[in-house]
DNA sequence: ATTAAGCGGAGGTGGCACCTCCGCTTGGTT
DNA sequence: AACCAAGCGGAGGTGCCACCTCCGCTTAAT
């Protein structure tokens, strides 16, 4: 399965495929908790294996994350199928947000994955044109009930995500579940009209938490991704 | 007025300090336009100068950051003080948002200063002790009124400044102005109750516009920053 | 017992940001 | 006009870090 699709060319020895189990396991969790930043040599040790271990399996980094994202973003394909058969359109749209976030609220390379790194033909973009005509139809739907505003498009979801996804990456390590807090407001948002607000089931981060969270020493090492040195104006 | 706060030491010649003049007006542009990654020999380059020049001026990047964020800070602090004086607490808090975002909108490093880069004593995270109080006041008055949702607290809006940002960072160079699409919606969530909802000035963005903004080739140029590799559980 | 498959992890490679240093230029002064 | 300290440029030093390779040793399978 790994490096690339030839054929079961002969089953592995043993250990052998014991360690490729512990290094997609291992990478997972990695990628999951640190993003795709975390190196094939992280991985590596915290599986217990040397770097060479990874490296015969897979080619380079791509090639793992290729191995491990694959079918996670059909997932979200399959929450939107779901999401379909709700009862309402309306219901049908909150399903699809809260489920499709949750997926993303435990994983922070599946996240950057969705946000910015898919590259041409792979799956990612793939199944997201899959997904396009899904959400389309969510949307449609829940505005024929007159329950969603009528100016809201399907390009609004992503971007949707991309304010969540904003809150996961800043808060996931002081508290997990804030993201549901700020989904709700924004569902609250989206009606076409409303009486009262959604109560709020999720607590607000106390001072001292958004502290730790804004505060000095939070991420941004080094002052991270230094912004694009090509001109964003124009693209070949 | 560089290199600490030495008193005037002597004038510097016509030619210096025009060169700091443009170091000064160049840094500006550039942190704002590409975040504060931006090194200092980019910034020397696009200044025309050398980076001696530069670091003649300020011992390191850090002091030029000081040097040119310490009063854009204060202005959060004068429009919260002028949001205070709209007729309604609901005004006020919507007048805050709105121009508090517009100042983020210019300025990518900026954002970055304010989401996570503050250094204890310096006048950013002091600033935004000040700021404190005041935003609660806001909050407090629009509640009273009985406009603004009753669980919202003041932790919440640095978060929704996560939110918003996260657009800006995404999109700032596709449609600069998008994000008040989406804080609008978020306005509207805030809202205790509401009949119809805010239209949307801003229009969403195009299918081929998101392409652009998600689709490959995106920012996370070599998946940016790896995640902190000291655990998150404890500090010291 | 034999042997090919597998293993580890030191180290090569490349790239990049920060900053220094020194020989040349230039504004200001006398 | 002549002098010289202040200023300048930018090549290059330093440190760091991610990706990947290589080869002598280990071990599963026959």
């Amino acid at each position: 399965m790994p490096w690339s699709d030839t054929p079961p060319s002969r089953p592995l020895r043993r250990d052998a495929e014991r360690n490729l189990q512990r290094i997609l396991a291992t990478a997972r969790r990695v990628f999951a908790a640190r993003g795709l930043g975390a190196t094939l040599d992280d991985i590596a040790a915290a599986a217990g294996v040397g770097v060479g271990t990874v490296y015969r399996r897979f080619p380079n980094k791509k090639a793992l994350l290729k191995a491990l994202f694959g079918n996670k973003i059909r997932e979200l394909v399959e929450i939107a199928q779901e999401a379909l058969q709700q009862p309402s359109g309306w219901q049908g749209l909150c399903f699809f947000l809260e489920r499709a976030h949750a997926v993303q609220a435990q994983d922070r390379g599946l996240r950057q994955m969705l946000m910015c790194d898919r590259d041409e033909g792979d799956q990612a973009s793939q199944t997201q044109r899959e997904l396009g005509p899904l959400v389309a139809d969510l949307i449609r739907r829940a505005q024929a009930e007159g329950a969603l505003r009528s100016d809201l498009t399907a390009t609004d979801i992503p971007l949707i995500a991309v304010m969540i996804s904003g809150i996961m990456d800043q808060c996931s390590a002081v508290k997990p579940e804030l993201w549901r807090r700020y989904l709700t407001i924004i569902l609250d948002g989206l009606r076409a009209t409303r009486d009262a607000a959604t109560p709020l089931t999720v607590d607000p981060l106390t001072e001292e938490q958004i502290e730790r969270v804004m505060g000095q020493g939070a991420p941004c090492a080094g002052h991270g991704d230094r912004g694009a040195k090509t001109d964003t104006t124009s693209r070949p």
